[in-house]
DNA sequence: AAAAATTTGTTGCATAAGTAACGATAGACT
DNA sequence: AGTCTATCGTTACTTATGCAACAAATTTTT
């Protein structure tokens, strides 16, 4: 399997800055959600959806949207998920009624907890598996793509 | 909205690498979608098929799954794709029929080329973007991840 | 050489995701 | 008040994805 030179203008996928974010993200992201998986069945937009109300306290579906950076459709039916299964309840706001806020159950904050405490070892790992410096760099570089991407 | 600070123990999304990491990769990811899409209607993994076979020149589809980390039904479907658009042709291996090996028309090989300029000349914008202290950190922290991920 | 197991690539089916349209409510304008 | 516009959240419809089963070819085992 020979590489095409031909062009040097090529630029190797794996060189891709793009594509080893995706990458790294997906492969982090996926041993991450073995454990929400495995102890809830829970899916990526539930886990995000518990995690953003979990960490407000009280929350409407907007800024759950505006906070995570998920489309308003996920975030609806996780929300009706996450209802279902009895860990969140809505209470209609009385000056909006279009606006439903948010909170968790016992239940719910006791779910939240629970994984909040796996993601924070789940990180821990990581970052003594990087050692100090790369953590930093990582630290870093996360900073300034967050400043490119989202310039306040 | 006020943070929920009853418990210390919290790990706000904003702060948690897998989320962060996935951000990151996903406005960037598709800050670039936009480009192959608008000029050619492609999607990311008949993107990522494209780049792997322009940069191998021949290659199976199995190989385009271990080198670019995609299903094989993705895969099959983004080869599918290109086939019907003409921009890849089939030669079954005459040792082993069961194997494909795909190449890039001339059609192909125009439209890898320039998308090929186009990711390169977005990739240099992010990186004057970030500035070369920032670039460095970010290249650090992928290989980091990368061996941490995929040990060789 | 026949049977069993493995490999390559495709496809049927079920689930996940996004777009656009929607109902309900609220605000702005005349 | 009445109309027009905007907003919040849900849903119908279409598309994307992944698992599991598959056909065809090859390899391994007996």
């Amino acid at each position: 399997m020979d590489q095409n030179n031909i062009n040097e203008a090529v630029l190797p996928l794996e060189n891709f800055i793009a594509y080893r974010l995706n990458q790294a993200a997906e492969k982090v992201s996926q041993r991450f959600a073995i454990e929400y998986k495995k102890r809830h069945g829970m899916t990526r937009p539930e886990w995000r959806t518990l995690a953003t109300i979990g960490q407000f306290g009280n929350i409407t579906a907007k800024q759950i949207c505006q906070h995570s950076s998920m489309h308003k459709t996920k975030v609806s039916r996780a929300i009706f998920t996450l209802e279902q299964r009895r860990w969140l309840k809505r209470t209609v706001d009385q000056n909006d009624r279009r606006v439903e806020h948010l909170e968790l159950t016992l239940q719910g904050q006791k779910a939240y907890l629970e994984l909040s405490d796996v993601a924070r070892n789940f990180q821990d790992q990581i970052y003594s598996a990087l050692g100090p410096s790369n953590a930093a760099a990582l630290e870093t570089s996360l900073e300034a793509i967050e400043t490119l991407i989202d310039p306040q």
